[in-house]
Formats: C-alpha cells, sequence, structure tokens
DNA sequence: AGCACGCCGACT
DNA sequence: GTCGGCGTGCTC
C-alpha cells in the first residue's frame, strides 16, 4: 500500500505553491509528524499535515516524490498546534509552511532524524511539582482572593486589570499553582512583552515551582537552548513555559492555561514576517485548546477593555470578564502627578526649574530619580548654521542621529553609519552643531546642572543611563540594573526601556521632560500608547511604602508640557484609566475606528514612490470585485511616515470595514490578484508587498 | 525563500 | 578566453 502524505514546507509568503505539498510514503505517516522531503534540489524539514491513501486522489496524474525520512522519535505535533498555525496562517495571509516552520525551533531544521532521537534520549522526563515551600506562599489580598475565585469558578478569557504593584504576578503564580496541583500533567504558558522581562519572572516561577518545572522560550536564548525548552514543552516535561511573543507557538499537548502579562503592550504583534498578534492568538488557542486565558494589565488596550465591558441596558456586555485590582501592594499610594506648563517657561528650556530642584532634593536626600526622553543618541539632527545642511541619510528619507560617544551619525532606519564630519559637507562651514536632544545629551546636561549638588554623604552625584545603545552589549542591562537597585546611581536617564516592569525600590520621582510628541500624531493609537507608557512609567515610583515612610518622603510623577490641559492628562492626574479608555473609545466609536471597525494594511515597497503607489492603486481597482468588496472600505494609496527607508519607496494602503469576516473575506481573495499584478505593467519596479491584518501602527 | 539557469562586463 | 553580476523561474 502506498501512501500519499500532504506536507507543509517552509515555503515564502505568497509564492506560486499551494499551502502543502503532496509527497508519496511506503509507510503511514502521522498527521503532525516532522518528515524531510526533497524540495527542489534541497532536502528541508516538513510537518506532515494530512495523510490519504494513494489511490483516493484520481486528478492528480503528476508522479509523486517520496519523502527522505521520517523524525519518529518525536510525538507529532497536536490537533490545536496544528489548527492554531493553519488559523494564524489563514487570519494573516502567510502560507501554512511559514508559519508552522517558524514556530518551530530552528535546530530542528538541520538535525538528523538519528541526532534527533539522541537528543530526545538526554531530555529528563516530566517535572512533579510538589506542594510549594510554604514559605515563599505571601498572604493573598481580598482583591487578589475576590480574582483567583471569579476565575476558578468562570470560563473566561479574564482581563486582570490591576494597578501597578497590585500583585498581578501573585495571581499568575497562585493561579499556576492551583492548576498544577490539580491536574497531574496539564501545563501554563506565560508570555511578557520583552525578553528583558524575562529573567526576574523566571527567578520567580522557579523558585515557586522548582527549575525543572520551568523552561523559558525567547529569541535571546541559542538554537541549542531553544531545542532543549521547545522538546521539554512538546514532551510535557515542562509544566511551565515563559516567552516571549513567540512562546504562543509553542507545542504544549496539556494546555490549560494562558497568561498574557501586559498585554497592551505592542512588542505582542510582530512586526516584520507574518505579522501575527501574540495577545490575539493566545485568546483564541485558549478556546480552542480549552485552555483559560488571563490577559493582566494596569493599562489594557483598547480592544481588550472594550471587549471586558460589562453588561449594561441594551448591551450584553463583551465576551471577556474583568477582574479588577486598583490597590497597590506593600507600595506607596500611586504618586502624585505634577504638570509643568512648559508654556510659561523661557523658550527652549528643556529641564524647568522646577524639576530641578525636585530632583536636586531627591538627590540631597539620598533617593533616586528617573528621568525619561524617548530618544536615544546626542541629537536627532545635526545642521549647519550657514547653509542650511541638515544631516539627512543619503538612503532615508530621515536624518541620522548624532551619537557623541563614538562621533558618528547613525541612520536608526537602516544602519548607515559615518564618522561626523569637522566641517559642512556642503559648505565647509566648521561650525555645525546639534539641533534637539536625546538621552545622550540629557546626560551630560544633567552632570552639568547637577554638579554642584552634593550626595547625603558629601561626594558628587551619579547619572546613569539606559537605552538600547548602553545595553548593546550582552548582560549590559543586568549590571545596570544591578547598579541601580545598590543605590549606586541618583539619576538614571533613558528611554522607554527603563519604564517597564523593573522594580525599582529607591526611586521617588519619575519624570518624562518631553511627551508630547504622541499628543497629536497622525496615528490614532499613539494617546493609548502614551497614556500606558506614562502610567507605567508612574508605577516605578514608590513601590516601596516602608522605604517611603522611612524616608518621609512621597513618590511624585513629573510631566512637562505644552498641552496641560489636554484630557489625557487630565485622567493621568487622577491615575484614572478607565476615565481616559472612556473617552478614547466614545471617539473611536463616533470616528468608527477600532474596536470598533477592523482594518488592514497593504503595503508596498518599489524602486519609486510612483511604482508602489501605482502598484496599490490598481491592486485597489482589482478588488472591486471581490466578495465582500462593498462591506470594505478601501482608502487612497499614501506613502508611509517615513517614505524611503534604505533606497526603497514604500506605500501603503488601508483597507477598513465593520466586519472581521468581510475584510477577511476580501483579503483571502485579494492574495492571488496581487500575484498576478506583479507580472502586469502596473507590478513593474514593486520589490515587494505585504499585508498587515489588525496594524499595530498606520 | 533558496537555488538553479542564463545572458552580458572586467580580469588572471 | 573565464569569474561573476543579479534578472527570471521553479520547487510536490
Amino acid at each position: 500500500m502506498n501512501w500519499c502524505i500532504d506536507v507543509a514546507v517552509q515555503t515564502p509568503a505568497h509564492s506560486a505553491l499551494g499551502d502543502v505539498l503532496s509527497y508519496k510514503s511506503p509507510v503511514a505517516v502521522a498527521p503532525g509528524a516532522l518528515v524531510r522531503v526533497p524540495l527542489g534540489r534541497r532536502e528541508v524539514l516538513g510537518v506532515a499535515w494530512a495523510v490519504r491513501s494513494a489511490g483516493e486522489d484520481p486528478g492528480s496524474e503528476i508522479e509523486l516524490k517520496p519523502i527522505a525520512g521520517v523524525l519518529d522519535a518525536l510525538p507529532p505535533l497536536g490537533d490545536g498546534w496544528r489548527d492554531l498555525v493553519a488559523f494564524a496562517a489563514r487570519y494573516y495571509q502567510r502560507s501554512l509552511g511559514e508559519i508552522a516552520l517558524a514556530a518551530l525551533p530552528p535546530q530542528l531544521r538541520d538535525l538528523s532524524a538519528v541526532q534527533l532521537a539522541r537528543r530526545l534520549k538526554r531530555q529528563a522526563p516530566a517535572a512533579c511539582v510538589g506542594g510549594e515551600p510554604a514559605a515563599a506562599v505571601v498572604a493573598l489580598t481580598a482583591e487578589q482572593t475576590e480574582a483567583l475565585a471569579r476565575f476558578e469558578a468562570e470560563p473566561g478569557p479574564f482581563l486582570l486589570f490591576g494597578s501597578t504593584g497590585s500583585g498581578k504576578t501573585e495571581v499568575y503564580l497562585r493561579s499556576v499553582a492551583t492548576l498544577l496541583a490539580r491536574e497531574p500533567a496539564a501545563q501554563a504558558l506565560v508570555m511578557v512583552p520583552e525578553i528583558n522581562l524575562t529573567p526576574q519572572l523566571e527567578a520567580r516561577f522557579k523558585a515557586r515551582f522548582g527549575a525543572d518545572a520551568v523552561v523559558s522560550l525567547h529569541s535571546g536564548m541559542t538554537n541549542p537552548q531553544r531545542l532543549a525548552s521547545w522538546l521539554a514543552a512538546h514532551g510535557g516535561a515542562a509544566r511551565i513555559v515563559l516567552g516571549t511573543r513567540m512562546a504562543v507557538f509553542a507545542s504544549m499537548p496539556a494546555l490549560r492555561l494562558i497568561v498574557v502579562d501586559e498585554e497592551h503592550d505592542p512588542s505582542y504583534k510582530q512586526q516584520e514576517g507574518a505579522r501575527y498578534s501574540a495577545r490575539d492568538l493566545a485568546v483564541w488557542r485558549g478556546r480552542r485548546e480549552g485552555a483559560k486565558v488571563i490577559l493582566g494589565s494596569a493599562t489594557p488596550s483598547l480592544e481588550s477593555w472594550h471587549r471586558s465591558r460589562p453588561a449594561e441596558g441594551e448591551d450584553a456586555g463583551g465576551s471577556y470578564r474583568r477582574l479588577a485590582m486598583p490597590s497597590r501592594v506593600g507600595a506607596g499610594a500611586l504618586p502624585a502627578v505634577r504638570l509643568v506648563d512648559m508654556n510659561l517657561q523661557p523658550p527652549k528650556t528643556v529641564l524647568s526649574g522646577a524639576l530641578l530642584d525636585a530632583i536636586g532634593q531627591r538627590i540631597a536626600r539620598g533617593e533616586q530619580s528617573m528621568v525619561f526622553l524617548n530618544r536615544r543618541g546626542y541629537a536627532p539632527v545635526l545642521a549647519c548654521g550657514d547653509c542650511g545642511w541638515k544631516s539627512e541619510c543619503p538612503h532615508c528619507s530621515a536624518f541620522r542621529v548624532f551619537h557623541k560617544i563614538d562621533r558618528t551619525l547613525r541612520c536608526h532606519h537602516c544602519g548607515f553609519t559615518e564618522r561626523v564630519p569637522r566641517a559642512c559637507p556642503a559648505c565647509g562651514n566648521p561650525d555645525i552643531a546639534p539641533v534637539g536632544r536625546g538621552t545622550e545629551r540629557l546626560e551630560e546636561h544633567l552632570g552639568e546642572l547637577f554638579a554642584p549638588v552634593r550626595r547625603p554623604d558629601g561626594s558628587a552625584v551619579r547619572i546613569a543611563r539606559i537605552d538600547a545603545d548602553s545595553t548593546r552589549k550582552q548582560g549590559a542591562l543586568e549590571s545596570q540594573l544591578a547598579a541601580v537597585h545598590a543605590g549606586e546611581v541618583d539619576v538614571l536617564v533613558g528611554t522607554q526601556m527603563i519604564a517597564k516592569g523593573h522594580d525599582f525600590r529607591r526611586i521617588t520621582l519619575v519624570s518624562a521632560i518631553n511627551p508630547d510628541g504622541a499628543l497629536f500624531s497622525s496615528d490614532f493609537r499613539a494617546p493609548e500608547r502614551l497614556f500606558g507608557l506614562l502610567m507605567q512609567s508612574a508605577g516605578r515610583a514608590g513601590r516601596d511604602a516602608a522605604y517611603l515612610t522611612a524616608q518621609q518622603s512621597s513618590a511624585e510623577m513629573w510631566i512637562q508640557t505644552h498641552h496641560p490641559q489636554h484630557p489625557l492628562f487630565a485622567a493621568l492626574l487622577r491615575h484614572d484609566y478607565a476615565a481616559f479608555a472612556q473617552g478614547e473609545l466614545s471617539e473611536r466609536a463616533a470616528a468608527g475606528m477600532p474596536p470598533f471597525a477592523f482594518q488592514a494594511l497593504l503595503r508596498a515597497d518599489a524602486r519609486t514612490q510612483e511604482a508602489a503607489q501605482a502598484f496599490l492603486n490598481a491592486a485597489s481597482a482589482a478588488a472591486e470585485a471581490l466578495p465582500g468588496a462593498d462591506r470594505v472600505t478601501r482608502y487612497p494609496a499614501v506613502p508611509l511616515t517615513i517614505q524611503r527607508v534604505a533606497n526603497v519607496e514604500r506605500a501603503q494602503m488601508l483597507i477598513e470595514s465593520g466586519s472581521r469576516a468581510a475584510l477577511q473575506k476580501l483579503l483571502a481573495g485579494w492574495q492571488p490578484l496581487l500575484h498576478g499584478l506583479r507580472r502586469q505593467p502596473e507590478g513593474k519596479g514593486v520589490i515587494r508587498w505585504l499585508v498587515d491584518v489588525d496594524p499595530q501602527a498606520i
């Protein structure tokens, strides 16, 4: 008997190949099994998707190649996993094989059946999680108890709406503990937005559940580490998988619980290749596999907030259950928010006198302060005062940023880097000057301003900076954070990297010196992101109530703005996320924007802007006849904000509908038309095109 | 995406 | 005379 096996292999997103390729096999192969198959002149890894007996398929006359081997030491990937992959491929308009292979650890691709079998022999058996060490268990607050009780009693998905310091992590730990104690094989998946946040979470979970029960999955790991973690999850040995967005695809045969911490974080949306939202896929996966899902945040995404709205009048409410934990545990009251009206300051003021005084007082008391500026480098532009030359990138429609530390001009978009010229390249004027400021310059500036200020022991002020540049080296972030924790830093300057998650105990003042850019951005989600970031930043201050009491100090969040009357700040002053969300949601509802509508972007990259837009407009015209087109709005093609990157012109077209199904239908029908367009005159000069479903920025 | 084949410029 | 540039096309 001969068998015909449909195999998902890594084929490009929009090649002419179908989702699966058929191979023949003398033996039956279980669906979900990993196989090696010939593809052109290569042999590649694939996932068996469907198995038929060879006679069943009379239409196809082409001679099939035989599969090259089966990695049968490994249990096949489960139905749930394959459904997740198939759904993600369909929903985000990518090929099945691309998602499937990207979801597997890279090392699996070049392992033979024999090597894999050898690997598997070394794997530990399923971790047996005993009772938790009694010492580790702290008493729960009433809010935590209530949240956990509702979690046990209701199906979810849940939105755990807990302010910073309300003890969300303890709720995650408890819900995992209850699950693991009740079901001897059950597994839990816990996701965080950034690699930086995995070590501290891993430490807490290992302390509670033992090192053997917990594995991590993120792109910062080496290939062998990732393979080991993946195998432990797939085999059931790992009871808990911690990871970044990629972990949503981990094969977990006994998955019963998924936690998405900081669910509002934009990092959950992949920004290249398959543009999936790990948070949304987590909810889908939870429903498919009967696993409970907890989304946690102090500033939820408006999508999740809306979906968790309680029933009211005519409205039956959202499908998520909202669990609120408004109080902080063991932390001081939320910081008092102080707005500095920059209109009342002398022109070009960077740091207002009041803020400098406040930071100076903290230094004198030995407390720590934090200053945010969302712009790394020394200055965003270098300019010539004589001829008007500016440090434009020759390959992008953007300025190169001046990095004083290594005297370079660096393009943050294409990476093009040059030494800073001694004189203006256009007119020879030696007097070229930085315009604006980034974290490097702010650090320098603060150093000068606070040079006369003394710490309580009479020593000089210590200023540190944490951003993508200062943490480039492996382990640099950890050592810099350790220095802050050890009290070796008085003023910490940084980008949003320092706003997220890190548990600083001695910081009593947090300041954002120039957050105005996001207030009037063309991106309708900018205020939502800014509010989240400022709330999260505020949460860094005064996390230790005992420390504040001992210092007789209080936590403060300072914001310098030219628009102190903006409603966003009014809500922030009261730490009132609900009011902010209500305001934003009513604007979104009135304007017919998400979460009241569903969007996708079609983007084209081409040699010229005209070619990119011509392709999009032709695509739009071709979509006219597609099913669903009458319920979907197609906007005109426009250049991206950064129109040209690395000499590639970029344009995009927004597609919007009140019906997710109609949008999906249109996109599915569009794919072959787009493919055909490339050969037409309209496709001339187009380098690539891509679809972004539920785009996170427009 | 790889990886071929294929048809035109500056080198041992 | 070759090495090699990347344009087009194919992979069950």
